[in-house]
DNA sequence: AAACCGATTGACTGGTCAGTCAGCCAGTGG
DNA sequence: CCACTGGCTGACTGACCAGTCAATCGGTTT
């Protein structure tokens, strides 16, 4: 048949996905690997034959955004824009996977980045990768003249990223109203915060 | 003998001090209730004596920290001083409490306030009330002129608290050197960049 | 000195799961 | 039409561990 190779790709991804919605429903830790396999509709060894572990899972799932947010900070850094605009763009890509899919950013944030201790160790190379290529961003616009001197790059850098991921913290427990103004005005609020500060100019 | 009641509040004290050193170490999860146990000098059946569970232990850890915190911030925010040095009270307090005590800030970070999925779930409303205090000063200076007001004061909130937070991690996860200059620096460093942006002024 | 009582001990149990594995089934090639 | 292959199945197992409990200990009271 035509689709003889198809359904093998497809049960992939459709327990990847299952795992998502899984994952953000009841958290990593006491989801069981049957639980993945029921969402998905798939048999629990199939799990297995697709991934080593249920760790595996995770750190795909993991990997497969991270990677895409790597890659729109280096380009946000490549571009010709301002340093502010830069961080405008990362503060956008960041919401827009938010609004994309918030439930495979749930899982991200929650069980990865803000878990430092169990995957997130894991992970921390490719984590740290991202803060140094923010810091880099306002290294450079420090060079320019665009950003003050006096505050560490580094520094900058964490605290950007931790204003805008604790803003997704916030939609994601609904401390915070998330709708669709809320988050576009989010990716604009982040960036004149950190730029132009509280107080008035 | 003078002494019969003290021991018993010392074993107390020893096993939940024990349970900062081995949940900073291992994590909670990968924590067994054997490990406080040992590390406390104690029989393992003696924690079931103090604590109902083993997710008793911790709640206890965050709760008796996170009141403290609670009350540090109303704290500043009763005080005389202007809006962006109650937000330097704030961000001094919690910097003390990870100098005085970097494992258990550690604990309540990467498994409470992080983990709002699970033990967060439970300690939400506390959480929140933590980010409604700051979100008071906030509004308190924008309604007294010194911070600008087109910035939602519980996005500004977020913000300030997210841009501490992830400096913690930083430190925690040795992303971040984390001398004695460091931290001291943080506590202004954090909020020169909340309130005066990195844009130069 | 005997009864009492809270602190302390640690062996034991019941339940939970991650991961294994022996085999099934559908499509393919000979 | 049969052998083969690889996606697919789900019952089973071995390990692990939170929480229980019966027993002991040491000090206090009568």
């Amino acid at each position: 048949m035509a689709s003889s190779k198809a359904p093998a790709i497809d049960k992939r991804r459709q327990i990847l996905d299952a795992a998502i919605r899984v994952f953000a429903r009841q958290g990593f830790h006491s989801t069981r690997v049957a639980d993945i396999a029921d969402e998905a509709g798939v048999a629990y060894g199939l799990v297995y034959h697709y991934f080593k572990s249920k760790d595996e899972v995770l750190n795909e799932l993991f990997s497969e955004r991270w990677s895409l947010l790597l890659a729109a900070i280096e380009e946000a850094d490549r571009s010709a824009a301002t340093p502010r605009a830069k961080l405008e763009a990362v503060a956008g890509f960041i919401v827009d996977s938010y609004r994309h899919d918030p439930e495979l950013m749930k899982v991200i944030i929650v069980e990865v980045t803000r878990a430092a201790n169990s995957f997130g160790r894991t992970h921390l190379p490719e984590i740290r990768r991202a803060y140094d290529s923010i810091a880099k961003i306002v290294a450079d616009g420090q060079q320019s003249g665009d950003f003050r001197r006096d505050i560490d790059s580094a520094f900058a850098s964490m605290s950007f990223y931790g204003a805008i991921e604790q803003q997704l913290s916030g939609w994601i427990f609904e401390l915070t109203p998330a709708s669709d103004t809320d988050l576009e005005q989010a990716k604009t609020l982040v960036t004149a915060t950190i730029c132009d500060g509280l107080e008035p100019r």
